[in-house]
DNA sequence: ACCCAGGGTCATA
DNA sequence: TATGACCATGGG
């Protein structure tokens, strides 16, 4: 079976198992942006404890996360775990977002010219850039976490050791362009990855280590 | 007491 | 380019 058949069926069987996501689970495109940089390598479960404690400071804002010292953002993030280099991370984007001239300037570029300038950013890397792009620009961006390289490679469709710039490109050669489908697509696999399917074996559904 | 979690940077070879 | 150290909390 060929790479983008099987990446056709994994989504059905899927998103038949589970159904929407309603991701990204944020109010915002800027809280997508920040929960985006706050949850690497941390569990969502710390990170809305973070988000919760920035919210209640009605620090949850370009403006005020330009004022506010690094110290004291570090200390509302602190569940977050990495608190020190988050918060300057998010102080560099921040800072990054305003002077580009903040949603409405950024979204007059092309996917890839605002990938690299979002790669450019000291803090950001393939992943957050991309749940940026596809969650808060609704940017056509295949997004590639841990949870994607394990599924493709319990499937065999993939070594394993591919960098993540291949792992993106057969997504999205593989896929049209949607970006409602790769949204969906990147929530089921976390979604299945974090929890085991309610049908138990009465679902054929989202038995993906089955044969296809 | 351990292990892991929706990564990324930097120093070193 | 490739590996290792480092960042740090909270839940299982």
């Amino acid at each position: 079976m060929s790479q983008r058949s099987a990446l056709l069926k994994i989504f059905h069987r899927l998103n038949e198992c589970y159904g929407q996501q309603h991701w990204w689970p944020a109010d915002s495109p800027f809280e997508v942006m920040v929960g985006a940089i706050l949850t690497q390598n941390t569990s969502w479960n710390n990170v809305e404890k973070a988000i919760d404690n920035l919210k209640s400071a009605n620090a949850l804002n370009v403006q005020t996360m330009l004022n506010i010292h690094e110290k004291k953002l570090a200390k509302l993030i602190r569940p977050s775990g990495y608190f020190n280099i988050k918060s300057k991370r998010l102080k560099n984007f921040v800072i990054w977002f305003d002077e580009e001239g903040r949603f409405n300037s950024l979204n007059k570029l092309d996917d890839n010219i605002l990938r690299e300038r979002l790669l450019d950013v000291n803090g950001i890397g393939p992943e957050t850039a991309d749940d940026i792009l596809l969650y808060a620009f609704d940017r056509p961006i295949f997004v590639i976490d841990t949870y994607t390289r394990r599924l493709l490679k319990s499937m065999n469709l993939i070594d394993g050791a591919e960098p993540y710039e291949t792992l993106r490109s057969l997504f999205e050669s593989s896929l049209a362009a949607d970006v409602d489908l790769f949204k969906e697509y990147h929530a089921l696999i976390v979604r299945h990855a974090k929890e085991k399917c309610t049908q138990q074996d009465t679902c054929h559904h989202c038995l993906v280590e089955s044969p296809l």
